[in-house]
DNA sequence: AGCAGTTTCGAGTATGCACTCGAAAATACC
DNA sequence: GGTATTTTCGAGTGCATACTCGAAACTGCT
């Protein structure tokens, strides 16, 4: 974080190269946030078409307009931009989330406008399964993440339990994980064959069984 | 990211001059064939931990304890090796199953079976998802792979349909192509989280709900 | 204008990659 | 035993990789 920007919570590990000063805030720290935003999209994009090892930082740079060294000044590592690529996708699903009313109006919602954004399910589905190769870096990421859902759709599953709404013998924290496996399987399909693949539709079939019909 | 070169020393025995080979059966083609299933196993491993970009010839070839252009004798490109290691795969789950009677015990019980397979899961489960990427050898394999598993469980389904078995509403299309991303979904956040995911009691579950309570 | 700090990159390092080439060693067949 | 074939590998090629180093160019503040 070469501008001191109370902006960004970019967190731990900072640049290691010796200097301590004070607050320093010269100018163009405009440019840097600019800066870091587009290579991080252009990164989002390579990630997303090749994965992370084969994604390689001479192609981001070639995107993004600026030699494979002047990217590193930003990035030090591969695998911090990386992370600065993931969690820059959970604030984009997050803004385009309006969370409204309802497990199914919700996730079926979600899933439909993800079919515009192949770029983002690509990065999400290759990332995801590479992920749990050894010594991935993306790895504890998505550990958390997935936890991080599921319990929130088996808090969900419980709250519609408790209102009588949901079909009997479901067990909450199995059919979260089955909600969430679920759309990741179907989205990989849909990756190989968008044509013959209706994430969405299939999601809201499962969420209609596991509902009481009202 | 340097990932430190480790060497495996499977066969500790020097392999220069004095070669003592044990099995030497007849012919230069047994040995031949021999050869490529030990390769081919190896390759599988490397490929299953690594991916297949990340997966090199070099430790492959540590591994069955050859140099890496003997391997080349054999497999002369990588994704020539890939596919033999895909089609060996299908050659061992196929062995590995009675197919039983019934879509539930069938299922249910081969992903049971697949818990003490863990490498032929992440084999499965990386190179699936690494294979949606541009250019990727194993596309479509997995592209005929998946429409094949689907059109398999949609007949299933419409027997099943035709016996008044099945819930009403359900479509076995969809049914199918969620059965299938189900399964896989789940195997992956298995490999994240082993004592967390229980694949086989999702998936009976999914079943259950499929089908008419009897 | 001078300076502190930021941004950029050219050149280089060390490594790994898939794959080629040519030849030696092992083996099979007569 | 002699010869053809298979198997194996050492050496090398060309390329790509992440990352280092050091310095130039730029920026805005005083």
């Amino acid at each position: 974080m070469p501008t001191g920007r109370k902006q960004a919570p970019r967190q731990s590990t900072e640049r290691t190269t010796s200097e301590h000063r004070p607050v320093a805030r010269r100018g163009a720290g405009a440019k840097s946030a600019e800066r870091r935003r587009s290579i991080v999209e252009a990164a989002h994009a390579v990630f997303a078409e090749r994965g992370y090892h084969a994604g390689s930082f001479q192609e981001i740079a070639d995107r993004v307009g600026m030699s494979q060294t002047g990217l590193l000044h930003y990035f030090p590592t591969k695998s911090e931009l990386l992370l600065a690529v993931l969690h820059r996708r959970d604030e984009i699903t997050v803004d385009a989330a309006p969370e409204p009313e309802g497990l199914i109006q919700g996730i079926v919602g979600r899933a439909r406008a993800n079919e515009s954004l192949p770029g983002v399910i690509e990065l999400y589905s290759v990332l995801c399964a590479e992920s749990t190769t050894e010594g991935h870096p993306a790895r504890s990421y998505f550990v958390g993440r997935f936890a991080e859902i599921r319990t929130t759709y088996a808090a969900e599953l419980r709250a519609l339990q408790a209102e009588g709404r949901v079909r009997p013998g479901i067990d909450p924290e199995r059919a979260a994980a089955s909600l969430v496996g679920l759309w990741d399987g179907l989205q990989v399909q849909w990756l190989l064959e968008p044509e013959r693949i209706d994430v969405a539709a299939c999601l809201r079939d499962y969420l209609e069984l596991l509902l009481e019909p009202s």
